[in-house]
DNA sequence: CTAACGTTTGTCCAATCGGTCAAAAATTTG
DNA sequence: CAAATTTTTGACCGATTGGACAAACGTTAG
């Protein structure tokens, strides 16, 4: 598809990079259709042919944005492994999930836009790899189970209401912020979310008997 | 802000409401700045002009949207009383929540991508009258909390888990279906997805002691 | 019937969109 | 230095956008 090794000068990789740091700010509060190519060569301090230079049309910028984030996103997802105690595996893998959707909410709202609308450009990669991961973790958790390590629930369920619970911070903020307050809504709101979430999923999946 | 009491024909009413149908389509899967007016006058079957007709701009279509979203959508946890045992009323919130994103996903998501822009067009609702109703809420749940009837952790962000876990379903619904393939994808996904949570929830929310 | 009113549409407009192009400016190379 | 190459930009284009408007059409009350 991509040609195999794009030659590029010192330059070109330092305003391409400039142009993904605006554009992932841009499309990330806007969704894609929502962002035009003006605002984000504004947002890299250039003009628009000269944006248009580094990367021919405006879908190109996106997909190399997508393409990026699924690498970092599904990190902490291949980190979870069988060894080690199972309650503490999932333990960090809700801390990791939650730092990230502290740290890279632009990131998380990229991809939430992306799927809201359909994932009309990453269906296949859901479909393929994205499937192909999580049902390996769900099987590594469905050992578990039958060890009676943790309660027996349906392992796809967890690992959406990990997703769930955790992404909600970033692509929610706005309506945490506003709920929780001037008070509570600060920065401590990610110690408050991580002791909750913990009590929530430790607490609820602990082997019963 | 609103006339007081807007006269309308019959046809109007209805014109209206086909309209806002068509719209509730068109700007969930597309975002506002993503839908053009004539994508909504083609769904509703009639020109643009007409159109524009009944509803004098844009804005206007998705702002009516809005504030009937808000109200239907807050109806479940208004429901959410003090009366009754407190871990069967949060069940009976959860299932009703997540009937919600199975049987309204198209108002989850136009939700959603307000959210997910900033909210710039409904945040003092967000700080006003949403505040105060979770506010209220949890107070309810803390008096659960207090008299050991549920166990002790943050009202605010157990709300909030509810929230992401349930509408997860409606808004990541592509990505659901996805990762769960064609066979357990099917209908019966929302049943597995009432029974994960019913045992997340009760079992995290048991009282310790 | 006809006048009044409500409804519908074809046509048009200015603004904005993604993208092109040639030429200027800057940089690298020999 | 000068030539070759890369980078930058102003001007421009066709398509699409939200919206205006007057004329045509339909309906209903007297």
């Amino acid at each position: 598809m991509e040609s195999p090794a794009p030659r590029r000068t010192r330059i070109q990789q330092e305003k391409r990079e400039l142009i993904l740091e605006a554009a992932l700010e841009v499309f990330s509060t806007n969704g894609f259709r929502g962002s035009t190519i003006d605002q984000i060569a504004e947002a890299a301090g250039m003009s628009k042919p000269n944006l248009l230079y580094y990367f021919r049309r405006k879908e190109d910028i996106h997909e190399t944005l997508m393409q990026r984030l699924l690498d970092t996103w599904l990190a902490p997802l291949r980190e979870l492994d069988d060894i080690g105690d199972p309650l503490t595996e999932l333990r960090s893998y809700i801390r990791r999930k939650l730092e990230m959707a502290r740290d890279f909410p632009r990131e998380s709202r990229l991809f939430a836009n992306e799927i809201l609308q359909g994932a009309p450009r990453i269906m296949p990669l859901l479909e393929g790899e994205l499937k192909t991961l999580v049902d390996e973790k769900a099987t590594v958790i469905k050992g578990w189970m039958r060890a009676g390590k943790i309660a027996k629930t349906d392992p796809w369920h967890l690992i959406f209401s990990i997703w769930a619970t955790t992404q909600h911070y970033a692509d929610f903020d706005v309506q945490v912020r506003a709920v929780l307050g001037p008070d509570r809504g600060g920065d401590g709101r990610f110690e408050d979310a991580a002791r909750f979430l913990e009590q929530l999923f430790i607490e609820g999946l602990k082997p019963k008997g």
